[in-house]
DNA sequence: TTGTAAGCGTTATCAA
DNA sequence: TTGATAACGCTTACAA
């Protein structure tokens, strides 16, 4: 490998004056430059980057730990997130580096990875209730942002999208079209935006003077296959739910297929609807019946994350990085009033 | 922070030896190696993984370079893929490194990762038929592992389906069927299993004296708008299609979209089939008609993957280090006869 | 404008 | 079994 110093001698310059001409500093002369960069591509030479490191004391990486058997790997919205992540990272000259580590020892990876000089900064992905790992970021003041956040006011810098005006908007929606009995499929508990949904539909409910049964609640991976199940229990109970509202569009996927075995058209017998992150393989317009949504794409998140934590790795301060995104109401066909007189009972089940 | 000289100086002892009792060099005596570890945990020590990187010369990292506006990062196939790799990379105690580069400017970005020290190894994504990557890779003997070969023999080390087989078997079994009008809905041409797949396609209508016009033969991203679009260009064609066979289970998707607004039932006046990589949250068993597919979990691939360049890396001769896994035909209803004289005027196109 | 030299935190090669 | 000491390749005061 070429180093700095063969460089230096191959033109009887110093290593430092190669350093300087080759990293812009302005005190170097035209010419000399001119000499040394042609002298670098002539050799061949490329910086060693760990040597470079560990004299700077930065690493250009950006990092994300992930748990052993992370549900966000395994979700299909990743992709769309990582690659606005990739691309906006690129732009501030800097990697992503991937790490995963069993959930019980997400903290110490964490502290190891503050410590080690791996990494400038930190991701953190779907914050819990009471998360640990940002506990230990700001204790150590290490560079990070956060996608969400983990509670109403936070001092950290984040992008959040407006959960609770998406929620309500939706609940409202439903609650126009003169539905009462709404069931909520929603992600895995102990994640902080799927508390945030679930209070403002219980919220949005209780300012119309309703409550939903526990049953009429779930909570589990966001994909197809548990839409399908959720809702498919969920109809075999009496009275049943006349709407459904997702927390995702593949959950809504997954009603879709429930709705068809008894036969329930989608939109005329029973409404669904759902938060759509917009993901390109899996365009919400397009189901059988056009879904009706709240939008907000899982994209702008990410190109935005990424910039803001090249900001924050150069000192910017946290609290003005901090971002809600405003969510669209699309209607389309997929909500629609409740069926006259249902073969459904019906039963109040107002307080 | 905490370095290897404060634990040193803590315990009256030298750096050398503390490196060596933390590391585990048998001379270290067994009192001394309890001492040593004890004192690291109290201070907080945790080595800085630059200056080992830069003492060792080597990283603990694997690399992947995308191209900017990467088909694979909005594939979201890439996530199930990603899930594999890194849960294996994290039994070699190796991490991911994604870098992204403008499609013009990846061999300087591969040469830059070599040089730099940045990565041990590299993995290959979707070679392509002359893949130039691939060349650089082998001209630095640097090592690496390919997602699929970019030809018949190579020298690398590399994970393949038996694309081959797996369309031979597709093809046959609509052959079967009495289907002489197969369209193919593929990949984006360049890629080296796009082509593979054409030609066992290709080949084997021509056992049978088929030919196949171009304009049944399609080459777009892999998802589910691109699939819709082309099947619908191609079902206004006359004579159209009988059966349509997918590169991967999204474009098939697509199809089912296409042929629904004629309404030609799936299965019955249309077959339909495609290479199924296993995404946990699209299943094709539970497509609206359950499809037939030829069936290779993209999870294996990454898995062994991961497996293989933590070897290659090792000094293992990849040579030794080639796989190709074999594919599963899975017979479901969305494969059938060519319904007995329908509405599409029959036209044979035999030789 | 350039050179000298120290330092970044490890590992590795000798001796002891 | 342990300790000096020299790399590893770069950046950066400080001097010239």
């Amino acid at each position: 490998m070429t180093t700095l110093k063969d460089v230096a001698q191959y033109l009887g310059l110093s290593p430092a004056t190669v350093s300087r001409a080759l990293n812009g500093f302005p005190e170097v002369g035209a010419k000399t430059r001119i000499r040394v960069s042609a002298a670098a591509k002539e050799l061949g030479y490329t910086p060693n980057s760990n040597a470079r490191r560990l004299a700077t004391g930065k690493s250009g990486v950006v990092g994300m730990i992930f748990r052993a058997t992370s549900n966000i790997l395994v979700d299909p919205h990743f992709t769309d997130f990582l690659a606005g992540l990739c691309s906006q990272l690129a732009n501030s000259e800097m990697d992503l580096l991937f790490h995963v580590a069993p959930p019980g020892q997400q903290l110490i990876h964490y502290a190891r990875f503050m410590n080690s000089g791996a990494v400038d900064g930190m991701l953190v992905s779907a914050p819990e209730i009471e998360d640990q790992r940002i506990e230990a970021l700001l204790a150590r003041s290490f560079p990070f942002v956060v996608h969400g956040r983990h509670a109403k006011d936070v001092s950290y810098a984040y992008f959040d999208i407006d959960n609770d005006g998406a929620m309500t908007a939706a609940t409202r929606l439903l609650l126009d079209f003169g539905h009462t009995r709404i069931a909520l499929l929603n992600g895995p508990k102990g994640l902080a935006y799927v508390d945030q949904r679930e209070t403002a539909f219980v919220r949005t409910l209780a300012e119309r003077g309703l409550v939903t049964p526990p049953v009429f609640v779930s909570h589990d991976e966001m994909g197809e296959e548990a839409g399908y199940a959720s809702a498919s229990a969920m109809l075999k109970l009496k009275p049943r739910p006349t709407a459904f509202l997702c927390s995702s569009s593949l959950l809504a996927l997954g009603v879709y297929r429930a709705l068809a075995e008894p036969n329930l058209e989608v939109g005329k017998k029973v409404s669904v609807i759902a938060h759509d992150d917009v993901l390109p393989h899996m365009r919400t317009e397009h189901f059988a019946v056009p879904l009706t949504v709240t939008r907000a794409p899982i994209r702008d998140a990410s190109v935005q994350l990424a910039a803001m934590i090249a900001e924050v790795i150069a000192g910017i301060d946290p609290k003005s990085l901090q971002v809600t995104e405003s969510v669209d109401l699309v209607v389309r066909d997929s909500t629609g009033s409740v069926p006259a007189g249902g073969e459904t009972p019906w039963q109040s089940i107002r307080k």
